[in-house]
RNA sequence: GCCUAGUUAGCUCAGGUGGUAGAGCAGAGGACUGAAAAUCCUCGUGUCUCUGGUUCGAUUCCGGAACUAGGCA
């Protein structure tokens, strides 16, 4: 039999984290967050992170283990987050995973092949953008285009971010990353899992986001922010490229003021809970909660859920 | 009360020497396989405030009204 585990995501701000406790208390589960924010120390407010008070004698894993200083990525959260799977089923407890972000879930699920590659080439990297500097944008595509002229295919010329990966993935593999992609695509998962995707009406959900971003500055976001930039930290920092943190720094060294950068945050966050639904439409087998159809009533998602998660578990065992 | 400026997409505003109009933002949809809370793509018909007049034709010109802002009393 494939090893159990149940995904609860959905945008931000739609109440993932309160649902997560019922499930875990409700099946003996422990928790994994699937979050790329929550990972971090000294990210409390703005990564909305559960504080251990409130975990409720839940295990959480991938919560509060890295400095802000150092560099997150799918590939660390695939190997963090399988360990932590292998940890859960050794308690003999079923692993919850939960957060806002459907790429690291598909390469826990999927168990994306990063090994290929090491990750970015810095020096390979400054070069490419120094080639952009000094001949254009399109001298990177029309590079790309040559050596992988598939993927160049896929990625719009403006998207530099992806342009570069995967001329990045070339130089050191030698191979062209739409082969990478082909396979893994094609992959299936080792887990036995439902994949739930909470949502909400989409003008309630901007209207919770605002909210929220109003409490996070009464909860003293502003003050959890400048305590990483005096540490020196900056936007070009992973961890510094969260909502609610990027936003601030302009605001603390005095570009603009407070409630500008409120508002932005507010926007952002709106902007990225769009996207997030974007990646879930997307997702085959995806369960949805719409909040609404459940009258609001969590008792009757948590019941729902169990329910569906007991038959695909009998599913499971006539499989075989 | 008088003078001046304005009234155009949900918001901020362009524009048209008369042939029914376009940007940014907001909003919607999409992509994504080692930066993903990142990065990128696509989508703009709205009584051009109202009302008379001139005209083949007015949102555009002329007259009047309403509203808004500033100035003068």
């Amino acid at each position: 039999m494939r090893k159990p585990c149940i995904v609860l995501t959905g945008p931000t701000a739609v109440g993932k984290t309160k649902l997560s406790l019922s499930l875990a208390k409700a099946l003996n589960g422990s928790i994994i967050s699937a979050d790329s924010m929550q990972i971090y120390k000294h990210m409390n407010i703005g990564s909305a992170k559960i504080l251990p008070e409130e975990m409720q004698g839940i295990l959480h894993y991938l919560i509060d283990v890295l400095e802000p200083e150092a560099d997150f990525n799918v590939a660390l959260f695939q190997k963090m987050a399988t360990k932590a799977m292998k940890e859960i089923y050794k308690t003999g407890k079923i692993p919850i995973v939960t957060g806002g972000n459907g790429f690291y879930i598909q390469a826990l699920l999927k168990e994306v092949d990063f090994n290929r590659s090491s990750g970015a080439l810095s020096q390979y990297r400054e070069k490419l953008k120094a080639e952009i500097v000094k001949k254009g944008p399109e001298y990177l595509y029309k590079l790309l285009a040559e050596r992988d002229p598939q993927i160049a295919q896929e990625i719009h010329p403006h998207n530099l971010k992806r342009i570069i990966r995967a001329l990045e993935y070339y130089e050191e593999t030698g191979w062209q990353i739409s082969r990478h992609n082909e396979i893994q695509r094609k992959k299936t998962s080792p887990y036995c899992y439902v994949y739930f995707v909470l949502n909400d009406d989409r003008d309630r959900l901007y209207c919770q986001i605002d909210k929220r971003v109003d409490q996070m500055m009464k909860a003293g976001l502003l003050a959890e922010v400048k305590n990483l930039y005096d540490r020196g930290l900056t936007e070009q920092n992973v961890s510094m490229k969260g909502l609610g943190y990027k936003e601030l720094f302009p605001f603390l060294r005095g570009e603009i003021t407070l409630k500008e950068a409120v508002d932005v945050i507010k926007r952002n966050t709106r902007h990225f809970a769009k996207r997030q639904l974007t990646w879930f439409r997307r997702e085959k087998e995806v369960i949805w909660l719409n909040k609404p159809e459940f009258s609001y009533n969590e008792q009757a998602i948590l019941d729902y859920m169990l329910n569906l998660w007991k038959k695909k578990l009998e599913e499971e065992r006539e499989r075989k």
